[in-house]
RNA sequence: GAUCCGGUAGCUCAGUCGGUAGAGCAUUUGACUUUUAAUCAAAGGGUCCCGGGUUCGAGCCCCGGCCGGAUCACCA
């Protein structure tokens, strides 16, 4: 492949820096006593501090005249100013650490250990007198140069979402927002998990593999067991198998974890997504709703400092209580119509009217869905509870205790997105048997994300499982809403891309 | 999968009517001991995404493809 000008001559620095007997990748590692955050925050003059500093980072910008330099030195806090004098870096005679290694045969991007003290320049910046400094990792190819003004004002940002997604790790280094957005995302389910560990729920790992891919309606992605030649799927969901745990006798738990979907990819769908799901024994619908806002409210706070956070031009309030309309109230209230007594036919007829298209392999269900989400679902800009969903959609949660053809569900929407799904668990293993024949017949007809029949599964539930009531969130969702990105790539570090071209290469 | 927009130097982008390929930053050389989008002087750097076509001549027009984004469809 051929070299550019600016790797070529990278290079031949590192020829040169390993023909000046210096390794450019040494083994051992640098004494890091400080980051460059803590400096900069900490440092007074008054008091004398960070005298005796050592830390390590990547050179971002250099600023040379003549017989001193700038340099600007980041780490994974931030970035720090570096002044370094010719004559304290070589007191000496020979200047070759200086004038030569420093001023030309170190890069932007290069990666150095430096010892000094912090002091505060003529204009007031606080930076470090560098007294010794050594490179651990030559660079060989040109990072893309974001320059910032004192305004913060970013000139020749590194945008482009290609390069952005396929090489994360420049992003990563060029942008040092990116770096707090997957901050925040490790920060959340931090926050999460600790709320579920309080409350004493067991952390769980459930396959990702499956033979029968339930719990979900969803297209999969298929794979081959070589040795016990069989078919296995990308779990779509691992509902059944959580649901398999509290059979057994763990009274909560919970796992967060990869999904796999076999579907169209755009701004809030990745292949592969993050979802948290958790099952609680002896709890119902009505319980999960107030356990969601509580541990959403301390979610938000935790990862964003705020309960209330801005999202694109709104503001959302996760403190609850949250709203709770029921399906058919939300379509009612959104659209006049009151579809709770319509049978299959006049719900056609709504959509018809509605301007809703319709196909003849949707049933009851399918066709309220339909409807929700085309004028409701976009006006849920605060958190809102949606409950009590048709049967025909939802095979794994119990009959409504007090309302015929409903089951005890609900969703919470924020910002017009879908991000949590919790049910009163079906435990009665005759009605669930009917409820997957249910779903055979919606496949037959031509429904190709009806759910898959799990005889195992069944057959736990024979065994008796408790009332459970169990919840899924997605997490990139969440993430994308508490760190206000408008898409999942934004908060998956390395989202699903097409194969680049692959270039020619000699061999 | 459909439609629209985009792909030009390492990066961000201009490129007029189809007529020698441009800028800023980065790079190279030189100057400079408190600069900070450092500055000053000079220089080098191009498979114009790929493949066809039209034309005397294509970065530009036409056809096909690849990759990305947006919108839609499907889905969470």
């Amino acid at each position: 492949m051929a070299l550019s000008e600016q790797e070529i001559v990278r290079r031949e620095n590192l020829k040169k820096i390993i023909e000046l007997g210096i390794d450019p990748y040494p083994p051992e590692g640098w004494e890091v006593n400080v980051h460059a955050k803590e400096i900069l925050e900490q440092y007074e003059p008054d008091k004398n501090n960070f005298q005796e500093i050592s830390l390590a980072g990547r050179i971002m910008a250099r600023r040379i005249m003549g017989k001193a330099s700038f340099a600007v030195l980041q780490d994974e806090t931030g970035r720090i100013q570096l002044y370094i004098n010719r004559d304290e870096i070589c007191p000496g005679e020979d200047k070759i650490l200086y004038n030569v290694l420093f001023k030309k045969l170190l890069d932007l991007g290069d990666i150095i250990g430096v010892k000094g003290r912090a002091f505060k320049t003529k204009t007031g910046e606080t930076s470090i007198r560098v007294s010794e400094f050594k490179l651990l990792s030559k660079s060989l190819r040109p990072l893309p140069v974001v320059k910032r003004d004192e305004e913060g004002k970013v000139y020749d940002a590194f945008t482009d979402p290609e390069l952005r997604f396929r090489q994360r790790y420049v992003d990563l280094i060029v942008n040092p927002e990116v770096r707090e957005i997957f901050k925040k995302r490790s920060k959340l389910i931090q926050s999460m998990r600790r709320y579920f560990d309080e409350h004493g729920w067991l952390e769980v790992e459930t396959p990702i593999l499956q033979p029968i891919h339930g719990g979900a309606a969803a297209r999969p992605f298929k794979t081959h067991h070589n040795t016990l030649d069989i078919p296995l799927y990308l779990r779509i969901a691992n509902e059944l198998y959580l649901k398999r745990l509290i059979v057994g006798g763990f009274e909560g738990v919970y796992e967060f974890g990869k999904m796999f979907r076999n579907e169209g990819m755009d701004r809030t769908h990745n292949p592969e997504f993050t979802s948290m799901e958790i099952y609680v024994a002896y709890k119902d619908y009505n319980w999960m709703m107030g356990m969601v806002e509580e541990c959403l409210e301390r979610v938000s706070k935790e990862v964003t400092g705020n309960t209330e956070v801005q999202v694109g031009d709104q503001r959302i309030q996760f403190a609850g209580p949250y709203e709770k309309l029921s399906m058919y109230e939300a379509i009612e209230k959104y659209t006049g119509i009151d579809i709770s007594q319509m049978d299959e036919e006049a719900l056609r007829q709504t959509c018809k009217k509605l301007h809703i298209e319709t196909d003849p392999s949707m049933g009851k269900g399918k066709l309220i869905d339909e409807i929700f989400g085309e004028k409701v679902e976009q006006h849920l800009i605060q958190p809102t509870f949606i409950t009590d969903y048709p049967i025909e959609m939802t095979p794994l949660a119990k009959k409504h205790r007090s309302k015929d053809g409903l089951v005890e569900r609900f969703e919470l929407f924020v910002n017009g997105k879908e991000i949590a799904n919790a049910y009163t668990e079906l435990n009665d293993p005759i009605d669930q048997r009917q409820r997957f024949e249910e779903q055979l017949k919606l496949a037959n007809r031509g429904d190709e994300e009806a759910m898959a029949l799990d005889e195992d599964f069944l057959r736990a539930l024979e065994y008796g499982m408790p009332p459970t009531s169990g919840l899924g969130i997605g997490i990139d969702r969440l993430a994308m809403l508490l760190t206000n990105q408008h898409s999942i790539q934004e908060v998956l570090f390395f989202p699903q891309m097409k194969p680049e071209a692959t270039k020619k290469e000699e061999a």
